[in-house]
Formats: structure tokens, sequence, C-alpha cells
DNA sequence: TAAAAATGTTAGATTAGTCTAAATATTATG
DNA sequence: CATAATATTTAGACTAATCTAACATTTTTA
């Protein structure tokens, strides 16, 4: 009954892509996993035969509940075990995905759940994406991008969208922290550039590009 | 450059099994993973061909520096892991291993070292076995069986010989753990079983088998 | 709506790791 | 030491996961 490494990440790719649109296709699982649509082909029979998705040829397929289950399961998994590292083991966030990538195929339901507890059942990983509970369950998380945000009102970042290292080591440089408060005071109208301060500091230059990257608490 | 998970097994196999004797069996190696020796055969020589053994049809095999290093890697992460999971985790020591044998695949050398740290660079796992550092090198352990000792000496326990989860449960029914101190009152001269106190507790009795099976610190 | 482009599937290979059955080499023993 | 027993290797096969090349279907567009 168990699944291979392999499985665990076509079924985590599926849900992450299924949160955008019910029907998944060939071609956006093989661009996420980086392997070829022929390969995906084969794969997609495989967990059609197990139940765990919904498949028909050439029209695209979805996520069963059992494969939801097992999908949601390892982004649980990645995202606790990405807290874990930052907040026990004190590396940086743009430090543990790769990890992560590794530890989120231990096979414990006894082990994560101590974990989710140690670390204070968390809603969110270090980047501020949402940590389903045991159940498979992810908590409201009400936040929208920096760029939405009008000049003078004072937000608190949350998290980020794009979750490269560049980009995470550039906040790190910048001194942008989850948590942290942004206030804007003049977007230009040119290229929506952001002048902005982070918790009263100095104030630093953004792109647009950024601001639509970071995330902040919504109102 | 890396190894698979199938190539770690070996490696850690066979340096187990040239503690005992330098040049080591194809049988044995099968025995001991549990697969057929046709399979070990065929991995022998892959093993040979990444210059991670010194392998001779039909006359045995032993590691390379570059194989033992592997080999002794593994082993420390298994038994760093296992000691995460019971003095962080609250695991009892029955319960490690199967996860333990899981973790120790995970590559970071990052991570293990900061585990080092965080546990205070441990000399034992939670089954009284040795941690070599990160150097691979292993501490001086003396530690004998608790057959070995006289009655009326005073001993501590250190460790076990035998892992199984059976007689680590047993052991903790009957109240032994690592760091008690032991007192033998009597051995039986007809079958070697023991009369013991444990930290000066009421007396209990243990088999032959169970006093060769407790490691205690060496005099 | 017919042709072109994009998307998806099938066919045939390859590699890693495993197996069983048969062959061969080494070791033990009468 | 000749033979029997044991250990090891070879040969041939299988499965999972991957690839490329060719073919089929669906979608776009002129
Ligand atoms: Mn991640
Ligand atoms: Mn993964
Ligand atoms: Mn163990
Ligand atoms: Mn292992």
């Amino acid at each position: 009954m168990k699944n291979s490494f392999t499985e665990e990440n076509y079924l985590k790719a599926i849900y992450k892509l299924s949160e955008r649109d019910e029907l998944v296709t060939t071609t956006d699982i093989a661009t996420i996993l980086d392997i070829r649509a022929a390969t995906v082909t084969d794969m997609l029979k495989k967990l059609a035969v197990k139940k765990l998705i919904r498949y028909e040829r050439y029209k695209g397929l979805s996520l069963t509940e059992k494969g939801r289950a097992i999908g949601v399961k390892i982004i649980r998994k990645h995202r606790l075990w990405e807290l874990f590292l930052v907040q026990k083991m004190k590396f940086r966030w743009d430090e543990v995905h790769e990890i992560a990538e590794q530890l989120e195929h231990i096979q414990s339901d006894e082990l994560i759940n101590r974990l989710d507890e140690m670390l204070g059942f968390p809603k969110a990983d270090p980047h501020g994406d949402p940590i389903p509970d045991k159940n498979g369950v992810f908590g409201k998380t009400r936040t929208i991008p920096l760029s939405q945000v009008k000049p003078k009102v004072v937000s608190v970042v949350a998290g980020v969208i794009e979750n490269s290292n560049t980009f995470l080591q550039y906040l790190d440089k910048i001194g942008i922290a989850i948590g942290d408060k942004i206030t804007i005071h003049a977007i230009e109208a040119y290229d929506q550039s952001h002048r902005i301060s982070v918790n009263q500091g100095k104030e630093v230059f953004i792109s647009e590009s950024v601001a639509k990257n970071i995330l902040v608490v919504g109102k």
C-alpha cells in the first residue's frame, strides 16, 4: 500500500497544479517535474489503475480523494520540515527547500505529528505557505501582494509568492523578513516601483515585480 | 558523485561485516540485506568499478578508504538520527531504528553536523553503539557484557548487543535502561542465570543470554 | 473549415535493482 | 585425494522509471 518517492512527487505536483485548475494536463506535470511528457503518460496510467487520479486519454486528469490526501500529506511534511530546519536547526529560509525535498518522503505519521506539536501546530512555513493539519485541512490564509496595498498604509509581511533562492536572498539583503512592518511611501507612476520603509527604518526602493512577489496580511 | 540508497546500504552492511573480519563474503552481505547472493555479485562488480571496494571473483572483498568513509558516514547519520528521535522527539529506544533507516540517507552535511552539535557531540546512540565524529573516527568504547562481571561488583549499563525491538521492550519491562547501576547478587551455577538488582531496587532474574546481551562500562 | 501548430500517446530502448535456475569454483570430508 | 557440500558467479528474465522518435488527437488560426 505504500507509494514510491516518484509517485509521491507526481501527486504533490498534481495537487499544486489542481489548486489553479481542477483539470490538470500532461505537459504541465512534465514541466514541473522536468521530465518528458511521454514519461508522464506512462505514470498517469499507473496512478489511474491505483485509483489515485481520474484519467482519460487526451482529456486531462484530476485527483481522487485518495490521491489528494497523499499529495497534501507530502506538502504538509515538506512545510513542517522546512519550518523545523529554520526554527530548530537555524537554517536560513533560502537553504531549506532542497533538504525538505528529501525529508518529505520519510514515512512515519508519528514523527510528523510530533514535529507538528513541537513547532506549536504552525499555520505557515518559513516562506508563508500554509501548512495543512493532520486531516489535510488548510487554514484560511488572507494574504495579498504588497503591490495591491495603497500608499501610507502599514502592512505586515506574511510570505512570498516567488520562492527562488535568489529572491529570498535579495529580500535578506534589503532587510525584509516575515513579520516586518512595511510602509509604502510612494509608488512611481511610470514603472510602479515602490519607495517603502521596513519597520520604520530608512527608505528602500523595490521594483513592481518585487512588490508583486511579497505577500502581506490582507485587510 | 552521489550514491544511491541501495549502494549506501551495501556499504553500511559491508562496513559492519568488516568490523569482524577485514575480508567480507558475498553470502554474508546477502544475509544481512536479505537479498539473493546473485544480486550481491552484480552489485559488487559495480562497487568495484567505482573503487568503493576491492573485489576478486570467488575471493571476497574489502572496502577501499573511499568505501569505508561512505559506510561510516551512513552509520554516523543513522545513530545521530536515532539519538535525536529519542532525546528531542521523545521516542522510545525500540521505536527509532526503522525511522533512522530512512533518515540515514538524507543528504546534507550541514544538517548532520548541526544535529551532532545540537545533541552535544554525543559518543553513543540510544542503544550504546558508538557514533563516529565528522572525520569518521570512533571514540574508544570500553564496554563488556554483563555476563563477564563478577558477583557483588556494581556496574553501569552502557548499551546492548542484541538490538531487536523485543529485547529492548523486555529490558523496558524489567526496568533496565542505559545509565542504570546493576548489582549482581548471584549467578546460578546450573544455567548461569543471574539474580541482580537495578539501582538498589528489588531483585530480578535474568537468563544467561540476557546477561550476554547487556553491555556495561568496562573496568 | 482546412491546414498548421500544439499537445498527448505509443513503440521501442535503456538503466538500476532484483529474481530463479544453471554452471562453476572453492572448501570440507571420507 | 576424489568426491560431496557449500559458496559464488553467470545467464536470462522482470519491474519501475526514464528517454527518443514516430504517430495520433485536439486546438488554433488563416
Ligand atoms: Mn519548499
Ligand atoms: Mn520530493
Ligand atoms: Mn539502528
Ligand atoms: Mn538504510
